[in-house]
DNA sequence: TTGACAAACTGAACACTGTTCAGTAAATTT
DNA sequence: AAATTTACTGAACAGTGTTCAGTTTGTCAA
């Protein structure tokens, strides 16, 4: 009885289908500008099919939003060969930030929009959020373990760590730093970053 | 010729109105709910009337955003009366990141949400930010200058200080904390800010 | 007081949005 | 070949920001 699989199999890529356009139009355009319709015609088909397959609009860009993590994962999961951990967070940092500018509206999506985590519960369903907070919060263990940083809740200096490099991204991409020459910015925003490195490590 | 005088008085009185209207609306169900049509019931005046008293809807919350801006301003100057340029500085986060929690839909409104940004030119028009951002920057200087902080560029540190404040305040209200323990994250949100100054100061 | 003029305001209309659902068409099973 | 299940459609609903021809209101000169 292969029909039944292959029917599975049709559906699953016409689900892939719709995701695919969604992200093309999404970095295209941006996400409020994104509507059911405009994916719905460039897959040629009507916008009530993409809700036998999504919830509804803010389903489609959690996915898209978990795909998103992954691609940042993979990023910054290449600091694991750095065998100094503070070495391994400033660079955690700076990689951090070039995906952020490099990809504003990924960024955007995973980080800034309030229409993905509203299809979430409190406490769970944000594995991919976790695994990359705990990418950093295990550099700072170890740095913490090793001398390197002073000892401290961990997750103190972890929020404080990632909160600096996201405030950072998200002023940036939503146009906050209107107070500095324009083409001073980007460098600064790398700097900052690297600076409180180094303090962090000149407090021992 | 007192005639032109009262209708250019109740023109304004009018505008006031809308902002009023606009801003109470904006608080009860935030930006993105607030229609147009919604401000015009509420004033009792059809919805065309207020396209012309503003450019459109980004307009109005563009004025609005400059009203926010000075209840956070004025709620940040008293730490003028703070001698102590470390503790002054540590005081402006601790008070910046209470305003934000506190007022998390003025906060969106200043620092998160696109719209204001998008009506203004890239180097002027945002003389709001500018000002609550020398707040920042002075005080950084002095320390420095009094030897409490490591000397660097004064607009590193400021941004770094800025963006941790504003990553940690905009992370949680865009609910991004899933990883922490609820009733963890708002304390730990202060201190992480709280444990950046006096590493900041452990640093000379 | 009356008529003319300008300013203020209206609300229907336009082109869009997310979402639903009765109806149709296609594929599969009996 | 008929019956049934599955997949898809597209019109309709209630909403959005915005525009503009048309009406009302207020002011001023004759």
């Amino acid at each position: 009885m292969g029909i039944t699989e292959r029917k599975e199999r049709e559906k699953q890529e016409l689900k892939q289908h719709i995701l695919d356009a969604a992200m093309a139009l999404f970095v295209e355009q941006g996400y409020e500008k994104t509507s059911i319709r405009n994916i719905a015609e460039r897959i040629e088909y009507s916008p009530g099919t993409i809700y036998l397959y999504f919830k509804d609009k803010a389903d489609i860009f959690l996915e898209l939003h978990t795909m998103a993590f992954e691609v940042l994962f993979k990023h910054l999961a290449v600091t694991k060969e750095i065998e100094d951990p503070m070495e391994r967070l400033r660079s955690l940092s700076q990689m951090y930030l070039k995906f952020a500018i490099d990809n504003p509206d990924l960024y955007d999506l995973m980080f800034i929009l309030r229409e993905p985590m509203e299809a979430l519960d409190h406490h769970c369903g944000w594995e991919e959020g976790f695994k990359n907070y705990d990418l950093l919060r295990d550099t700072v263990v170890e740095a913490m373990e090793k001398g390197m940083i002073k000892k401290e809740d961990p997750d103190v200096i972890s929020l404080a760590a990632w909160s600096l490099v996201h405030g950072l991204a998200s002023l940036w991409i939503r146009k906050r730093f209107k107070m500095l020459p324009e083409e001073a910015v980007k460098p600064l925003v790398f700097k900052a970053a690297d600076e409180i490195c180094n303090r962090l490590k000149d407090g021992i």
